[in-house]
DNA sequence: AATGAAATATACTCCCT
DNA sequence: AGGGAGTATATTTCATT
């Protein structure tokens, strides 16, 4: 599927807020509300949109930490980490990765404490190196279209 | 401000999908569409719900790679580097972490070319380690109430 | 803090171009 | 692939409890 510059706007649109409605895309866009509503259709069914998330603040809901962690697995030890990653309710995101170490995991912590038991729980996995997040420096920043990277970059 | 047992489901409806209705939410957890709207905007004015982003498929809009990459920088290019990195479009998230390294940089990259030139752009500023993303093990997972994170983790 | 009702706005479906 | 019309649904405001 071709992703036009129409298609670029929209997704640029919803990547700055999902709740706008098809009305006011298209009011931004220049295109009726029918349209927006085709076009977003088409691009969740060939899965470009992916969904639409609400951004949640960890600090204030009672997470005083956030980190990425890596695990470098032991020996027999990816397999069993990769099904049990799924059941961790901190972790929001984990992937898989190449170099030194296998898996990347960012996840949310109450406190010292919590992190402590969370690290507990992973070194019977691997080698764990934690990094405590300080600051964001960018965050959430949108995809944009790669033929404007240049422009941008240079 | 307290998230009382109804916000958190609110918050879990807007983190599975931001696009829903007041109304629809208010039908799955039994209340007035009037009533969400305007918990909503509370959660909203406190920082609590921080907005509504669209999940763009990365692979699906020419960006075949994706990277953690950290950075340990040189003696007085930490400064440098972070006012920079706010102009990298490539980057969708960069933090300021503890540990050996300073940074981490999720970044998305059209090819190895691509990535080739990014990390060029970064070894200005210091010690680069790079980690391609092979997969998403867990992906998004929303942030839920602490007080069941017990329940479910044990 | 929630409900119900009225006014406005939006979404959805269908037909036309 | 997009516009316009008509219907259904949603949002917003306000009065009431």
């Amino acid at each position: 599927m071709k992703i036009d510059s129409i298609n670029w706007e929209i997704l640029q649109c919803l990547q700055e807020n999902a709740r706008l409605s098809n009305a006011e895309i298209g009011r931004k866009i220049g295109l009726s509300s029918p349209a927006v509503a085709e076009r977003i259709k088409k691009l969740e069914d060939y899965g470009i949109l992916k969904g639409y998330k609400a951004e949640v603040s960890y600090e204030k809901t009672g997470y005083q930490l956030k980190a990425m962690i890596t695990l470098k697995a032991f020996m027999g030890r990816l397999k069993p980490f990769m099904l049990k990653v799924t059941e961790f309710n901190e972790v929001l995101n984990c992937y898989r990765i190449t170099g030194n170490e296998n898996i990347i995991i960012e996840v949310v912590l109450r406190d010292q404490i919590h992190l402590q038991e969370f690290i507990d729980r992973l070194i019977t996995y691997g080698e764990v190196k934690t990094h405590i997040i300080l600051s964001n420096l960018v965050e959430n920043n949108p995809i944009i279209d790669q033929a404007q990277l240049d422009d941008f970059d240079v």
